[in-house]
DNA sequence: GAATAAAATGAATGATTATTCATTTTATTC
DNA sequence: GAATAAAATGAATAATCATTCATTTTATTC
């Protein structure tokens, strides 16, 4: 066999193709199920491979819902950088974040399904690195909070708290429209939300 | 044997004491792990009986389960309903039934761990009692809500997505506290999550 | 198009664990 | 204190699935 560069990168690429393939199916199935609900058999059917396929491509389940978590969570934070980065003021970041998160759900449900409803359950690494992506988001709202605060635009108190809150509120809301389809329309509400909140953590600026 | 009420009465008592003793058992094993981590071996052991001995007061593991989740519905819902009941102004309704819930949590933290972190994800009939309980919440914290509208002392908006954020804000940080023990003294953190909500809602009173 | 290598297959394995049941232990009755 | 009934036991059963591996299929090379 001649050596050559050009197919072994289609190869590999090839490779690449099907993992994610698997992935994709394994998102699906596991959105819709809990994590002990999810059968391996059940994602090699979606994905049209048998089971034994899929251990060519994953050493195991755990690595699995590892890459999908993982990569759910820089998906979601990507995203939410990318937008925060087109604003400077605090009110207006920590607003781009909300909808930047909002937004993503909306369009990629299954990944709200198994961020928020699916995987907390879970009592294993998934639930450690599920944390990771909840406290980077709250790192991310602390730190407008606390620019806020210095700036003396909101009132002198515990920004971690005011930014669990803020976190949580839109957390709830989406957990409901995940579970029972109420609010029907999330970002109509997100308005709504966000009022509550600027006006919950003080907002003292004459704007609008 | 002559029928006799009184040793009658003092058998099924005494069934129920080791019917209790075995949900106190599950309580704590359900509390640490999983529902899927949870074997009834694990319980029997800690309920210091046989494994066997288990089928003889419960029909099988998810009547079990069924039923801790149902005692905490009332548990809960009963107490939040009581303390409740000492107050008639909505804004202190509203805080009564968080300070219940929070006192509670922090008495029986085992109960909000199956509530909050354990079952959430356990896709099956439990959910559908969590989402019940949490409803019922909701419904209380929407019709306070809604009083306060009628009264002219909230602005006109969704009280729907108002209850949601509202109980959104004090589960997100309880479930920190669950997970990462922070805030260390939860009930001191009470104080301002509920002015960070009550600004939220709009509280234009001008009490103190 | 034969020879070789790479991928894919799915039945078999093995581990786990809920549930059962024949047996033993404990309690009750006369 | 027999005789009987009620409770408790834990090894055996059965069902579920993740994982493996001998075999087959497909692709690649000359």
């Amino acid at each position: 066999m001649t050596w050559c560069i050009g197919k072994l990168i289609k190869v590999t690429e090839k490779l690449q193709t099907k993992k994610k393939e698997i992935l994709r199916a394994a998102r699906e199935v596991f959105a819709e199920n809990s994590y002990q609900g999810t059968s391996i058999k059940a994602i090699a059917k979606k994905a049209k491979i048998a089971t034994g396929t899929f251990y060519l491509y994953f050493t195991n389940k755990d690595a699995l819902i590892n890459m999908i978590v993982e990569e759910m969570f820089h998906e979601l934070l990507d995203y939410i950088k990318r937008e925060r980065a087109n604003y400077t003021d605090g009110f207006d970041k920590l607003q781009a974040s909300m909808e930047a998160c909002i937004k993503l759900f909306i369009q990629e449900k299954n990944m709200a399904k198994i961020l928020l409803v699916q995987v907390p359950g879970v009592n294993n690494a998934f639930n450690v690195k599920l944390i990771e992506i909840e406290n980077e988001l709250i790192k991310l709202t602390k730190e407008d909070l606390d620019e806020l605060k210095s700036q003396g635009r909101i009132p002198d108190e515990d920004t971690f708290i005011t930014a669990l809150a803020f976190v949580g509120s839109f957390r709830q809301v989406i957990i409901n429209w995940l579970r029972q389809g109420k609010p029907e329309n999330l970002e109509e509400v997100c308005t709504t939300l966000m009022k509550y909140n600027l006006r919950g953590m003080g907002k003292s600026d004459v704007s609008c």
